[in-house]
DNA sequence: ATGGTAGCCTTGCTA
């Protein structure tokens, strides 16, 4: 099974791409981020037309997330647990096949010193929570999206340019090190060893075109899943085409 | 050089 990540910020302006990108590389399930628009509001026909289960948790303007499968989701979970009061619309969750997958969208951070930061790090430490519950299931999982976490500076253009970004602080790196250190596997990183790969490139500065970027979309899998690890990569196809996102899409294969 | 660009339903916010 084929799973992706991908970060379009906006369905509605990268549906061209999004659908170009899943003919050409078919994957099972893909974990969008930033779709921008409310659930109703997600173009679904155009995707059921591909042959694709969809499922989203949207709001208006910011935010929102979505699944598409080839098979159909069960068990969908529509929010992160562990806040109530956390209407923020970042987590949908649920069963495909014999795989439990998370699309997510970890809160950006920025800037330090505000109220934003401490959401990402309370975020992460539910996220964490959470994981924990799924492992106790020992049920195999997939935990994918946009973590907006640069694990180490090997995960960053210039770490000097990055000091005072959330992406890149100790305790935004401590919480992502904490989600490993529960027996989780960085998809990407434990099949290329090499650094500077990236699935983030900002639209300003000429970033792309001189491959400055950062590597924060990530595909964690339980231990059930990493033994079935057979492939993954970053494909930068789609964002080098025009009206590209500012994200690409990451994918891994699970052995069936 | 504290800019630059993109998408929001905009005159600023988020990234």
């Amino acid at each position: 099974m084929k799973i992706a990540t991908f970060n379009v910020n906006s369905i509605a302006v990268r549906l061209p791409i999004l659908l170009a990108w899943l003919e050409q590389a078919t994957p099972d399930v893909v974990c969008l981020q930033e779709i921008k628009c409310p659930a109703a509001d997600f173009p679904m026909l155009e995707l059921k037309g591909l042959g694709y289960h969809v499922e989203a948790v949207g709001q208006r303007a910011y935010n929102g997330v979505a699944l598409l499968s080839r098979a159909p989701a069960q068990d969908i979970v529509r929010a992160l647990p562990g806040e109530k009061t956390d209407d923020q619309a970042r987590y949908i969750e649920a069963t495909i096949g014999d795989l439990r997958v998370a699309s997510l969208y970890l809160p950006n951070g920025n800037p330090l010193g505000t109220e934003k930061f401490t959401y990402k790090l309370a975020w992460m430490r539910r996220l964490k929570a959470h994981a924990e519950t799924l492992l106790a299931r020992e049920v195999p999982f997939v935990l994918a999206g946009d973590y907006n976490v640069a694990p180490t500076d090997d995960d960053v253009y210039d770490p000097s340019a990055m000091l005072d970004d959330a992406i890149c602080q100790p305790e935004s790196r401590a919480r992502f090190r904490a989600l490993i250190n529960l027996g989780l596997t960085d998809a990407f990183r434990v099949l290329h060893a090499e650094p500077h790969r990236y699935s983030f490139w900002d639209y300003q500065a000429g970033r792309w075109y001189r491959d400055e970027g950062l590597r924060i979309d990530h595909l964690l899998l339980s231990p059930q899943a990493a033994d079935r690890l057979v492939a993954a990569d970053i494909d930068k196809t789609p964002r080098g085409k025009d009206k590209a996102s500012d994200h690409t899409p990451v994918w891994c294969e699970i052995a069936a």
